[in-house]
RNA sequence: GCAGUCAUAGUAUAGCCUGGUUAGUAUUCGGGGUUUCCAACCCUGUGACGCGGGUUCGAAUCCCGCUGACUGCACCA
């Protein structure tokens, strides 16, 4: 299925849409969940909490999405997160400075060095506008945070550029409060904000986005005994070597070095069978380790794990080893301690992340999932049942002859415990196609036979098959139906 | 941020070049009928010119600015 028609049935079935639309001066990379959205959005929560929050026994937060400058200074985003650029004066057009210049004068100058320098080399070179010919203004730094001015003086501070900083900071107490022990996966799930260039493509690049981010703290020197490693050894990871993709196990990553570690190996293995559960497809998935150039500032070693749509390969999640980066930071510039004894060593923690994006995923879930059937004119949202926005669509074959009656009955006993949805109108074939592009797996009919021995008709979505239950087993074939794996 | 293309009901589009009736069509959606298990049919109703300015007696249509979408470049910590 391609990018267009999901877009159509995100805009027309309420899953997601643009921010402030109705307003001619809404920005771009703003978009909002509708009913749909937000439902598909609360279960794929639900299983990411199941398969790796609960499965790890980690400790989930939810830390504030405004933060300190202090934050920022020590996590090293208000110096790295951000390029310098010169602006033409003439025509306007901006450039990354550091890369103008190796490029038209071979001087490489790193793009975290003081703006002098920038400014420097392009006074002494007599650079000029590489499309007017005109000259350059000093330049600048783009960060690429939201400052925000907190109470009357706003002073400021920042909207998160990720939510993981939170964790870091409110390690020492967790660990303490929480009597944690090494390794200890803490996850938060929250917005993010990014004041992004060039958003583009809806879900897939925002300037306000969700992470679901995971850190697991570490005994540096025990990489390698995970006890619970066992539990993975032999799921299936795939792993781009050398422009091939190979599938192998995680015993077998291990023992080849293809990945560093069996903590690694073990998160990689869980998130493997996390994305396997959410239907995406994991033939079209992928492992890429970063090269050094492509690594974020605070990374050691960094998989991406990686789908491919029909707009190409899209990073889901950035599983990055961030070593001792962000605890000696914190520790420098707070002066807290954030050693932690690990049996009888002191020790300060390493961090590996798993960093979700989960507007992505979700995106490539609708992807995956939606297809067209041309036997039977329809298009049909093949999501996972205990995903679907709507669990089972409730309907009346005919309103008349006191069905309809019947069938409110039966959507008020249901209406609680799952997603049910009432409808009433028009042809019931037309009704069947509206429940295929929202995903529910099931409808139940009520028809005239119903009121001679209780019986109705359930319809599964990926087959269209009927077959008749009695109403007092719906409940029980539902929760069994759409019961988490 | 740059360049090109584009912007009309929920969705997809016609009309724009050559300014002038009530902005047309398909589909969706609401109500009613018919049918009585897969987008059928009949009646009926709701619904749109992205925003701001200019030209003009008159602007969906011509001009300018802004915003957004798409594609390419750059960016993606």
């Amino acid at each position: 299925m391609n990018y267009d028609l999901v877009m159509k049935l995100a805009l027309e079935r309420g899953f997601y849409f643009p921010s402030c639309e109705v307003y001619g001066d809404a920005k771009a990379g703003f978009w909002e969940y509708g009913p749909s959205g937000v439902s598909i959005k609360n279960k794929f929560l639900q299983l990411w909490r199941r398969e790796l929050v609960r499965r790890d026994r980690m400790l989930e937060i939810d830390g504030s999405q405004i933060m300190s400058s202090s934050v920022f200074e020590a996590s090293g985003h208000l110096s790295s997160f951000a390029d310098p650029i010169v602006k033409c004066k003439k025509c306007g057009a901006t450039f990354r400075a550091d890369r103008l210049i190796s490029e038209t004068c071979q001087v490489e100058i790193p793009e975290s060095a003081a703006l002098e320098e920038f400014d420097k080399v392009i006074t002494e070179k007599k650079l000029l506008c590489t499309k007017c010919q005109g000259e350059f203004d000093a330049a600048k730094k783009f960060n690429m945070m939201f400052q925000v001015g907190i109470g009357p003086e706003a002073e400021p501070a920042y909207l998160r550029p990720e939510t993981c900083q939170s964790i870091f900071v409110d390690f020492p107490r967790l660990y303490k409060t929480m009597r944690g022990k090494l390794p200890l996966g803490i996850a938060q799930v929250g917005k993010s904000f990014r004041n992004e260039i060039a958003p583009r493509q809806s879900l897939l690049r925002l300037r306000e986005f969700y992470q679901a981010e995971i850190e697991v703290f570490c005994n540096p020197s025990k990489l390698n005994e995970m006890e619970r490693f066992s539990e993975v050894q032999d799921t299936t990871i795939r792993i781009l070597i050398d422009d091939k993709i190979q599938a192998m196990t995680c015993k077998e990553a291990v023992d080849s070095n293809t990945v560093p570690n069996k903590l690694v190996a073990y998160y990689l293995g869980l998130l493997s069978e996390f994305y396997e559960k959410t239907g995406i497809d994991m033939s079209k998935s992928r492992f890429r380790k970063l090269g050094d150039k492509e690594k974020a500032f605070y990374a050691d070693v960094a998989f991406d794990f990686e789908v491919e749509t029909t707009i190409g390969w899209l990073e889901l999640v950035a599983c990055n080893y961030r070593s001792d980066y962000d605890l000696t930071s914190h520790a420098k510039k707070s002066n807290e301690k954030f050693e932690v004894m690990d049996g009888e060593e002191k020790t300060l923690p390493h961090v590996f992340e798993l960093s979700m994006g989960i507007d992505r995923s979700l995106y490539t879930i609708l992807e995956h999932s939606l297809k067209v059937d041309k036997e039977h004119e329809r298009t049909v949202l093949s999501v996972k049942p205990y995903l679907a926005p709507i669990h089972v669509g409730v309907l009346s074959l005919v309103k008349k002859d006191g069905l309809a009656e019947i069938t409110d009955e039966i959507y008020l006993k249901i209406k609680t415990k799952v997603d049910a949805f009432l409808d009433h109108s028009g042809a019931i074939g037309r009704r069947y196609r509206r429940l295929d592009e929202l995903g529910a797996p099931f409808a139940i009919t009520v028809d005239h036979q119903t009121k001679e021995d209780d019986t109705i008709t359930i319809r599964r979505r990926d087959s269209m098959e009927q077959s008749r239950i009695k109403i007092s087993e719906l409940e029980t074939i539902l929760s069994k139906e759409i019961s988490f794996p």
